[in-house]
Formats: structure tokens, sequence, C-alpha cells
DNA sequence: TTGATAATTAACCAACTGGTACATTCATCA
DNA sequence: TGATGAATGTACCAGTTGGTTAATTATCAA
């Protein structure tokens, strides 16, 4: 029914349907794929129009250009991932399971979305100049580091976290030991495959970075 | 002097040099630059040759294309690193001296060598596709892991390391902290603008990281 | 000296690629 | 209903880019 339906509208119709919405969602998902799998200079606009249902025309004709398209891709990738976040309740636990559950979530959020994780690299490879360019951006820079001032806070305040940490350094290294596993999953597999089980070739267990952001940021 | 010389060999004097191996060299690091700036697809093989005192030419006569040419960059990158890693005199410190050694060596090594990072990152977003057609890095796997396996050992012995850890995962924590900071420092620089100092932008200290690496590794 | 091979130069090319001109159709509102 | 602007499709283009052809010069062993 489905196929019917499509063929009718691509082949005996010839009538055309306007829906910009479905149009600019179209093109930003596709795109986001490509940009993700080639980077910004390896993507290709005609690859990227070619898997839509639309024409190359409408790219230019709603983005600009193709870095236009690409900081597009960049801040809605952002967007969502911020959305994700906010959507973590951890003001209801005490502070180390709070600590354990926002550490495992990162993992498992870094995880599954190597997309994202490679639009990322590749915007680092271009020393960040395109997200740079969109002013959204800077909006989301409080959040992740707000919900961590918190956690972090309650935790001195009982007694069980180190003083002197910032939310910065914490941050940071939950997500130095999460990204990295996937970011560089591929050279780490091949100089030591032999040594690494198959799949996703993760090398450091969820656990383990658990184990190492706890003895990091409890008291000893 | 030395200009008048250069200038002459340039300019008056038509005849011409054969030096191959200058001119391998020259390609390869020019391509270097190359390709830790922009990335395989990014680069450009007329800017190479232009920055080269040889031509285009020459990088198909010695490299056969781009491909290639990427391939041997990132041999040369990885064997450069091999080199300085296996400089380090580790057996004869205490293992906890020799950790933090390694641990401080790392982040000193990934800190300035961003070129490396950045080919590294390149060569990730190609899923290792170009690096896996290397040979010669096969034979480079083992050093770095036998050089923590011998340190850890002997901790383990001398009864202040934790037991059940593996090598692979005891670098896999090093590289994590001391690449992500490199790798990551521009986007990570523009989300948390107003909370980072200037300069490299470094999120963590080389005291944090060797702090977390001794007190995932030393016994509680 | 010479002849064969390695190294090098310069001009050239076909395909690709981001971007555009222009015509056309849809949607909306007076 | 008709006219106006937004949305879309088609065909096309000019600059770029990886790669090549063919001719030239250096090098060195015999």
């Amino acid at each position: 029914m489905t196929k019917s339906q499509s063929l009718s509208k691509s082949q005996t119709s010839r009538s055309r349907t306007n829906d910009p919405e479905r149009t600019m969602a179209e093109i930003l998902n596709v795109a986001t794929q490509e940009f993700a799998d080639k980077g910004l200079a390896g993507a290709r606009i005609d690859e990227i129009a070619d898997a839509t249902r639309t024409s190359k025309r409408m790219i230019y004709y709603y983005f600009g250009s193709k870095e236009g398209l690409y900081v597009a891709v960049l801040e809605a990738a952002y967007a969502r991932m911020r959305q994700i976040e906010s959507n973590l309740h951890l003001s209801d636990l005490e502070p180390e399971d709070a600590l354990c559950r926002l550490v495992e979530f990162t993992y498992d959020h870094h995880q599954s979305n190597e997309q994202f994780i490679r639009l990322v690299m590749s915007e680092n490879v271009h020393r960040g100049e395109y997200l740079a360019q969109s002013k959204e951006i800077q909006k989301l820079n409080g959040s992740a580091l707000q919900t961590i001032q918190d956690l972090y806070t309650r935790g001195v305040k009982k007694g069980v976290f180190k003083k002197n940490l910032t939310p910065l350094e914490i941050h940071s290294a939950i997500s130095a030991l999460t990204f990295f596993n996937v970011s560089n999953q591929h050279t780490f597999g091949l100089i030591f495959k032999s040594k690494t089980p198959q799949g996703k070739a993760q090398t450091l267990k969820k656990s383990q970075v658990v184990e190492m952001m706890v003895s990091y940021v409890c008291a000893a």
C-alpha cells in the first residue's frame, strides 16, 4: 500500500507537493549522515542531493552553501545532544550514585552515538571554525556544567567528594575517557589488533571508567 | 651567502641536481604538514607540490597517488612516534615512579605533537582504512604495551599495584586522558569558552592526569 | 666515452564539484 | 479567481583537482 502510494506519487501523478519543513529536515538528515561519514571536505553535495527526495537546488535554497549546510548539521547535532543530556534526573540521587549514573550514561551515550562523535572529530580537524559560526552554540555551554556543579557541591557538602575540583575538570575527565574509546577505536584496533576483542573494540570497559571517576572525585 | 648560493643554483646555473632522498624527504615533510592541517580529502596535491622545491610529477613518481602519499605520511608519523617512545628508560625507576614518568611523558608528548594527533584523528575519520594498508604498522604494536607490561608486573610483584589490570587498559586510559585534551581542544574551547583559561586550552592539568592514573593503578 | 636507467620538468587533460540561471508549479490571500 | 511570492525541478557552467604524457637531463657502470 505504501509502495503503490509512493509510486503513484512519483510516477503517475505529476503533482508536486510543497513541504518546506519536510524538505529541510530530510536534507539535514541526509547531510548529517554524509558529513559524519566523510567530513566536510570529503562530503559531496551531489551525493547528499541524490539521497534526498529533492534536488541540489533545494540545498542551496535553504542552506546557501556547503559550509552553511555543515554548520546547520553541527548545530542540530549539538542541540539533539543537549536535549538528551537534559533528560537525566540526577538531583534525586545521592551524589555518589549521581556521579556513577552520569558516567555510565555518558559512556553509553558516546558508545551509541558514533555519528555525533565523528562530527565532533571532523570539526576539531577544522579547529572549530564552523562551530564558531553558530550563534546557538554559545547558549548550551552552561547546562552540562551546571548539572555537574550541583552534583559536586552536594557531594562536597556531604563530605564524600574531594574539595578543589572544578566542574569543567570533572566533565573533561568523563568526556576524555568515554569519547576516546569511540573516536580512536579504528587506529587503536589496528595497532593492538591481536590484543583487543572484536566488536566495537572499546578497550576501556564501562565499569573501569566509572571506577576511575569515582576514585578521582571521591574523598580518600 | 646561503642566499646567493641558492639563488645561483635556481637562477643562473640551469643545472639540475638529482637528489632522490632529499626530494622524497621534502615531499614527505610538506605532505605531513598539509595532511595534518586539512585531512586527506581537504589536502591538495598541487599545494603540496608548490610548497616543495620539486614538482607534482615527483609526488606521483615516488608515491603513486594521493592515497599512497597519505599512507606514507601516516607510516612515517607513527614510526617517529615509536622512535621517541622507545627512548624512555623506565626500568631504572621504581614502578610507581615509572608510571608517573610515563604518564607525564605521554601528556607532554601529546601536548607538543598536535600534528601527529591531527593525523590520527583524520585517520579515524577514515575508519583506519589507510593505516590498515601499511604493513609496517603491524610491527610496532607490541613495544608500547611491553613497556607497560614490564612496569606493571614489577608493581604488582612489589605489592603497590592493583592486580587484574591489563597493559592495554592502562595504555588506553593514559592515551584517552592525554589525547582528548589536545584533539578536542577546539570544540571544548568554544562550548566552555568563558570557563577555560586561554592558551592551549587544556582542561585537565598534567598533575591531575597523573593523579588519576596513580589512583587507578595503585593498590588501595 | 657511451649507453642505459633513474630523476626531473613542463604542459596538458578529463572528470568532478560547488554553485547558478531560468523556467515552472504550488500555496495563499485578497 | 487570479495574482503574488515561496518552493521546486532541470539543465548547465566554470573552476578545481588528481593524474598523465612526453620530452629532457643527470648519473654511473661498463
